[in-house]
DNA sequence: TGTAATTTTGCATTCATTGACGTTTTGCAT
DNA sequence: ATGCAAAACGTCAATGAATGCAAAATTACA
């Protein structure tokens, strides 16, 4: 299955990265939205036409790896160790795919600026969470898989509950343009708190 | 500030309240993308060029009560009593501005059915999860106020973990084909996980 | 009324996205 | 090697969302 890329694979792959090389430097270069499909496709040497039969949108070319990233998670769960607490794969889950750099060189290469481009356009960030979501529902199917204990309604609260707290934390990190730092940090306590559940939150005074 | 609606802003409600009747039934009847902002001008009797001076675009005019909700839930966390425990709060928003026809009789009238059309539009799908994002940012500011105990994190761990355990349950039994009932059911349960943390959830046999 | 402010509109334009259809490449079997 | 079928590519044309602009219409107000 994983044997014989083929010529016509390898060149699909080697289109596919040309497309993708071009248009994160056009994103950075121009902007997002100055930059064409048109003008995305010529760079890379291809018709406008055919950018299409490698990416359904403009904007699901800044999102390559996901799919990656998502197996990768679904790896991990599937793996998991019968009588491991929940969280304790969750915890795992979340550093091995989301905050490592799966897809290849690349991914590491546009990391940080992607980040960037992605928090500074609207559609982007409407694209990421809709991606997001998806996965956070086939995490959800694979953690009732690997959980036995698990009813689908418990599996969904878990992951929906996990994320949500982290994504909403960088978000607000972000916002308030902490560093790299700060930001891992207050990670680690949305986890806990995801974890520990609100009601671990400090008491008023 | 209340007072004086003018013949002016009474025209442009009226406007709007007609573009919005227009859209939702033309959606309905031919379906989302079959629908073009043209048709949905004309049926309201305005020009194609004014529909953008009240929504930025077609899938927004989906979402028009949404301003109103989040303003619901910011006034139910501004009167927090000291010393409410964030739980007991953060639930009565969910039911008061999330399950709640805030905006008149338009938002019961539509519920179901826009439920279903946001549902089967991937378009739409994205816009909902970007507004509930913005939605959660703009919440996080508002019990970080209202509960000086918790700082900007937690805050926002509080409601992404809260609101993320809901939207994911919610999906996962949209996606089964639950009755409302059974749903209703398991916000509740989505809840209860979130506010005691994952290590409430049911161990290994 | 007359004038300023605000809205509405028509028009042109840009650009993403898609469908139909013909052409080129590649994989594979003979 | 040769030929066929499938996969990939490209051309052309069309649709429809979104935006800028300036003229026309409407409303507010002195």
């Amino acid at each position: 299955m994983t044997s014989d890329p083929g010529l016509r694979q390898r060149k699909k792959m080697r289109t596919r990265q040309a497309l993708i090389e071009s248009a994160l430097r056009l994103f950075a270069e121009k902007g997002y939205d100055q930059t064409t499909v048109a003008e995305i496709a010529a760079t890379a040497d291809i018709a406008t036409r055919t950018f299409f039969s490698y990416f359904d949108s403009k904007d699901d070319i800044v999102f390559f790896d996901d799919r990656s990233r998502l197996e990768r998670a679904v790896e991990i769960i599937g793996e998991r160790q019968p009588g491991e607490p929940v969280a304790d794969l969750l915890r795992r889950v979340i550093d091995q795919s989301v905050f490592a750099d799966t897809d290849s060189e690349l991914a590491r290469k546009v990391g940080p600026a992607r980040t960037r481009l992605i928090a500074s356009v609207p559609a982007l960030q409407a694209r990421e969470l809709h991606l997001l979501f998806d996965i956070q529902l086939q995490l959800t199917e694979a953690l009732h898989l690997a959980c036995p204990e698990l009813d689908l309604v418990e599996a969904a609260a878990a992951v929906g509950s996990l994320v949500g707290a982290i994504k909403v934390v960088v978000a607000a990190c972000q916002k308030r343009g902490n560093r790299p730092e700060q930001t891992y940090k207050a990670v680690q306590r949305a986890t806990d708190i995801a974890i520990d559940g609100l009601n671990s939150l400090p008491r008023p005074a």
